[in-house]
Formats: structure tokens, sequence, C-alpha cells
DNA sequence: AGAATTCTAGATTGCGCACTCCAGAACCTG
DNA sequence: CAGGTTCTGGAGTGCGCAATCTAGAATTCT
């Protein structure tokens, strides 16, 4: 899929330069980009400065890997949560999952791909495109949750589930990013809970109908 | 109000002052913090080295200064469109503004405070909470709009508009936040359409009587 | 095995940029 | 108008950190 993939990595030549993306992503949703020396995600990985610069051209390609890294690592981990967003239930789960989330993290760092979205936006046009991309996939995920549900005539079939899974990310992200300034999970939680009860009114009768909780089969 | 306002400027003194913080605010709106050089405000302000030292104690001294003029400068702005907030209405005439502010900065910076406040929460924490105050001044300014439309009754009385102005908050820097990094309007729009749909949902039968549209008096 | 390639290592360099310094101009105050 | 204070100017400094360089160790290939 991408293009420049100049040459094959070693087995042991792809773990090493894994282990450089991950500390650095760590590194970088803890202090920000800026806030990140390549000493610190030398130190962290366990490796030598010759390494990184054997794996990226620059610091900005290490930034770009860790974009791609987070958006893979977010989606991932949403991907069960967002397969469940076609019932009321699924969509509660997802917000308890998110907010669980932040509370553990004692909301430091934000969304993982908000935050280096802000952070680049302005700065680096490559880094805001593949930003924009991860939203783009993220939002294709939360979409899909909905429009099985309006497939199964939960969700009224006027609604448009485009945008209704667009205001859902971007209640998400206000959210994290309030939650992240504030330092307590009540934005987000309010946000999610908010989303949530407008999606809720969209039901048609017979979705209402259904005791929200109970097994549909 | 802040503690630390040792000596007394002159009248000149406090233009200079002003007009270094206005050059730092837009160039960091433009490029983020981290790629405004103090070298780029001198330059923008027509100020020399000197005077950016004698006024402020260091970058990040200046970096506060900025947060507290952004928050000044977006609230006063905001001040007449929160004030209609308590009819429906006010809200799309706020939505409105919203939009087309950022269209007409083509989707450029995002919210000053929003962006201030990603790249300052995992790096300076007196940075951070100025933020959360100036969030929480904002917060306050569309609670106190929906109250009164509660009041007026307009608003279901078991509504808890607090939430629901902290809701409307979220959507607003979730949508800026979209728009910032796809650089198309339309998250924003979407998402603040949204949260008016939802607040429109929880009007009482006589509110949503009322021809939304028409004057009240 | 031996050559070619990939990987590891860290000392060194270079420069961008925040910050210092000092000297002089403008401005108040009595 | 003398003496203090605030303000302005810009040359100069130091250092943090990204990026280079070189040399040697591990793999892979034939």
């Amino acid at each position: 899929m991408s293009i420049g993939q100049e040459r094959a990595l070693t087995r042991k030549g792809a773990m090493t330069r894994q282990r450089i993306v991950q500390a650095a992503a760590e590194l970088m949703l803890e202090r920000g980009i800026a806030g990140t020396r390549l000493e610190d995600v030398q130190l962290a990985a366990g490796v030598s400065t010759g390494q990184v610069y054997h794996y990226f051209a620059d610091k900005q390609a290490l930034v770009l890997a860790v974009v791609d890294f987070q958006s893979d690592e977010v989606l991932d981990a949403q991907e069960p949560l967002l397969a469940r967003l076609d019932t009321m239930t699924g969509l509660r789960a997802w917000r308890d999952a998110m907010v669980e989330h932040q509370r553990r993290l004692q909301c430091v760092g934000g969304c993982p791909i908000g935050s280096l979205g802000s952070e680049l936006a302005e700065t680096d046009p490559a880094g805001r495109h593949r930003v924009a991309a991860s939203f783009e996939r993220w939002h294709g995920g939360i979409h899909h949750g909905l429009r099985r549900m309006q497939e199964r005539g939960e969700l009224a079939a006027d609604v448009d589930v485009d945008d209704l899974a667009l205001e859902a990310l971007t209640a998400l992200q206000g959210g994290l990013l309030l939650t992240q300034i504030q330092r307590t999970t009540r934005p987000l939680a309010v946000a999610l809970d908010g989303i949530i009860a407008r999606i809720s009114a969209l039901r048609t009768q017979a979705g209402q109908l259904r005791r929200t909780g109970a097994a549909v089969r």
C-alpha cells in the first residue's frame, strides 16, 4: 500500500524498527512530539543513534510512522467495540470502554490520534494528511455499525447515518480533548452519553420498544 | 486578579506588550507554539529582542499571556452570540457564525484555545490550567444561555443544562479539531447541527409549538 | 567459506533558537 | 533640568538536539 518501501527488512530489523516506533509513540503521547527528544526514544527503546537513522530518514519520518502505528493501535483496539455499534447495548459498551480507558490513564495524553493531529496540523502537511486518513477510517468504522443498526430497522430510515457517525466522532474527540485538559473523565462521559441519547431518540418506534438490554435473536 | 503584576507599565509599554502578545497569538495559531520562533514574533510585532524579554521572563511566560489573550479574544467575540443562546434562532446563529468563521480562515488553526491546550497539555501544567479555566468560562457562557431557555419554559425542566452545555462545548471542540485536520467545515457544521437537533428534541411541547424562526417577545 | 548486505554503536558535528548583556533613548517625577 | 525609571536596540552567547560519520558486528546469500 505504501509506495516507498525501498528495502526488505530482516526479521530482526523489523523488530528493532517496531521497538523504536513503539517507544516513540508512547513518549509522544505522554510529552507531545516537540517534547520528545530522539535521545529519549533511543533510551526507551534501547537502541543507538545509528539505528534510529538507519530506519528513519529524520524525525519527521519517525513521526509519520508513529501516526500510522497509533492509527492501527487505536483502530485495532476499537474494532471489537465498533463491531457492536449496531445496538444500544453496544454503544454503551463503547462509551464505557473509552471512559474507563481514560480513567486508567488518568486522562493523560488525550486521543493518540487527535493529539498528534493537533500538533501536526499547521506544521507538517504530510502528517496532517495521514491523521485525516486515520479519522476517515475511524469514521467509517462507526458509520458501518450505525448503518447496520439502520438496516435492521432500529434506526429510522431517513436518518443520515454518515452524518450521525461524524457527530459521534466529533463528540468523542471533543470529549477527549476536554478530558485531557481538565483531567476529569466527565467531559468525555457527558459527550458520549449525549450522542447516545441522540441516537436513541432517532430510533424507530419498533426499535424503542425493544428492551434495550435484552438479547435480540 | 493575577498575583504577580510587579510593576505598572507605562501606556506606551502596555501597548508594546500588547503588540507582542497579539503577534505571538497569531503566529502560534498559524504555526503552533513550537513552530513559532521568538524571532518571528519580533519581526511580526516590529520589536527588538530586548523588548520581548523586557516584558516576558521567557517563552513560556509569553505563551501564558497568549493563552489569556486568546481566551479574552474568543469569549469577547462569542459574547453577543452566547447571549442569544436561549432560543433556537440564537443557537443557529451561533452555529452559522462558527462555521462561517472557519470557512473564512480556510479551516486553518482550529480553535485558538483548544489548539493551545492540546499543545500545552502534557508539557506545561500552568498553561494547561489556564486553558482549563478558559474552557470553564466558555462552558459557563453556554450554560447561562441554555438555562435561560429552560427558565423560560422552552426547555424541559428535567434537562441537566450543565451537562447539555458541556455537550455543546465538546461538539464544538471536536468539530473544530476535525475541521482543522480535514480542512473542510463539514465536521464542524455536522457536529453543531447535531447538538442543535438534540437540544431541539429536549424542548417542551409548548416550546416546540413556537415557530422557531418567529420572534418571541 | 567468503563476499555482500544489513544492522549496531557512539563519538562528533553543526546549527537553530532561546536567552543574555549592555549601551543608549525616551519618558516620567520633583 | 537633574536623577531615576522604563523602554528600546541588536550584537553576541550558549546549549539542546537533530543529524552525520565511521567503523565494526551480525546476517544473509551463493
